[in-house]
DNA sequence: TAAATTTATGCAATCGATTGCATAAATTTT
DNA sequence: AAAATTTATGCAATCGATTGCATAAATTTA
């Protein structure tokens, strides 16, 4: 009680009961073959020592960890804390923990991450790449090693690696055919890199929707930042002396949509009469920008629910990840006073 | 290449290269005691083999695991992403490991996190306890064994934990003040469970400042609930049909601000004009909704990163922590315009 | 009651890295 | 050249839980 240097390992438990470790051992796993009252005595001296098991001696023994990894660009985005917070959810009620850490966006220390993570050994890793990753060579190892690593969000197309991501060439098809049917002919598209998917998906989906509707495909029109608050907000100006004033604005996220909705407000300009615009994600601040934002719902939540449930079930062997190499979850395009023209 | 099952130890390593494992292993710590070739070889060895290093053996050695251990109650919160977001990158950066749970608000959840965080042997603990915690003797078994725990914002106030917060009573009170100073006399005050620190001191905070300014405190006037959007609907309905109206909320959390603030407009009433708002947090939404929401800044991701550095100060003797057994972080009063009546 | 079966327990090796102590080899000092 | 010192390496125990195999004890079957 006083002191804090012993720790209580089972031969402490054996000792005291005079029985082996190996019977101690058995019995806190509820190993059938122990008799049930050898098993309640232990239980109840391994309670009352205040024995905690040694999950180091355990894993190293079984060799394998119960620990999920998780390597994310950014843990504080609503979109991305909501994730988190599935994974979490799924990851804990399935008696795994979980490591996290995040990339901030670079690939340096996205491969640091993934080295943490294959020392730690953990049991699969659910990814969600950097905005500058340019090759997957770091995530090799586990392969080899037969760990699962399955992308959700931002993928990373290869045949080794499950996937989890919506449809973001149709979602964005949807909401560029929506602004054209609201009756905009020059809409400026707001993306990140491109050589992330839901970015590069994005666009495909905002070109199909114009060429559907006659419209000629304007490099000029198409900025490309790091979606950023304030690089939106550059954006805007941007906007703003475009000449003529295009007539829609779809980012790929709301928060650069609603920074662009402030900037053009400010300057007088009327949303959405004399701008569409639409944003992406739903996060909570679209429905608190006036007027209300045009956007993609798209749930983190379930998200990292569905991730992690996959790669549990493949660790338990009731689900192959080979079988399901792709799983595409619904989004939906949720229409706002942002772009309603009637 | 092709095979998944072996992995590589030092033994393969001291075998190849005909050195013991005990060479090996001081090798690849950079031990002065080996020779600057055989270290080299040793590296490169280490290197092409694929070898990585097994932290369960590693750990189970040396009695400590480089891991820190995070409960909180939800990881979706913009304040908690932000907390989340400081305090990997801190622990990133000291080459330690973070594991995270959340407790989603209950005790129960809160209690087996912390038995698994104590089996997984986490150097140290950071903890924002669950909305209904009543005591924490679940924490107990840390302090026997010498592990710090370590409490921020939603704190506990315990001689033997060491705490980060802010002074929530200082900053409701300048609320209040701020309120009342913009001529408001009835003042609602929206708030959480008061076992928790900061919700109690807030309330203390709003009470003080009635206080100085001569009005009597009304508890009708306070409204506790769990500052859920929903849940401040409601409230926002309630207070709707206050007779007479109050002139003035303070909520404790900008969910709820943003979230009364939009039933209130869509009934007419004129904020600030008829009815004065603030609420606590900057989140995100306070820059977004219209009026802009007066609100108390409190950066989350400094809290983090303070958080983890005191803990991995202390962890690495470098400060102790029963020293600066508290730390009160700074926050400040953002005056917008839902509260501005000149 | 002996034989067969079932049930309960223990032995001892194993997982992979670390480290105190001993010793061998190289270098310096006398 | 012998003695003393420094440098480099190895031996072997250790951390704590797990588990295949063996064996003892209890129970059932013949």
């Amino acid at each position: 009680m006083s002191d804090s240097g012993k720790e209580i390992t089972i031969y402490d438990i054996a000792e005291k009961l005079k029985v082996s470790a190996a019977t101690v051992s058995r019995a806190l796993k509820d190993h059938p073959r122990v008799n049930k009252n050898t098993k309640k005595k232990i239980i109840k001296a391994a309670e009352e020592m205040g024995y905690r098991s040694n999950s180091f001696a355990s894993n190293l023994r079984r060799k394998n960890s119960n620990i999920i990894g998780v390597i994310v660009p950014r843990l504080n985005s609503s979109f991305m804390s909501d994730v988190i917070a599935g994974i979490e959810k799924v990851v804990n009620d399935n008696n795994y923990n979980l490591i996290i850490s995040q990339s901030l966006e670079t690939m340096k220390k996205e491969i640091s991450n993934a080295r943490a993570m294959l020392n730690n050994r953990v049991d699969g890793l659910l990814v969600s790449l950097a905005y500058d990753t340019t090759s997957i060579e770091h995530f090799e190892p586990f392969i080899k090693r037969n760990i699962p690593v399955l992308f959700f969000d931002r993928i990373f197309e290869h045949e080794q690696y499950p996937q989890i991501y919506i449809d973001n060439f149709k979602a964005a098809y949807e909401v560029t055919k929506h602004l054209l049917e609201q009756g905009c002919k020059r809409i400026v598209h707001i993306t990140g890199n491109q050589l992330r998917n839901v970015y590069a998906e994005r666009l495909r989906g905002y070109k199909k929707a114009l060429e559907e509707h006659q419209i000629d495909f304007d490099g000029q029109l198409v900025i490309i930042n790091d979606l950023s608050a304030k690089e939106a907000a550059v954006a805007a100006e941007t906007i703003l002396q475009m000449d003529p004033l295009p007539d829609g604005i779809f980012t790929v996220n709301d928060v650069s949509a609603v920074s662009c909705i402030q900037v053009l407000k400010k300057a007088g300009i009327k949303i959405p009469e004399q701008i569409a615009v639409a944003g992406f994600n739903n996060d909570p601040a679209a429905c608190v920008i006036e007027p209300n934002l045009t956007t993609v719902n798209y749930k983190g939540y379930e998200m990292g629910e569905v991730a992690a449930n996959m790669l549990i079930n493949h660790l338990a062997n009731r689900q192959d990840l080979q079988q399901t190499h792709s799983l595409i979850l619904r989004s939906e395009l949720i229409v706002r006073e942002s772009s309603k023209r009637k």
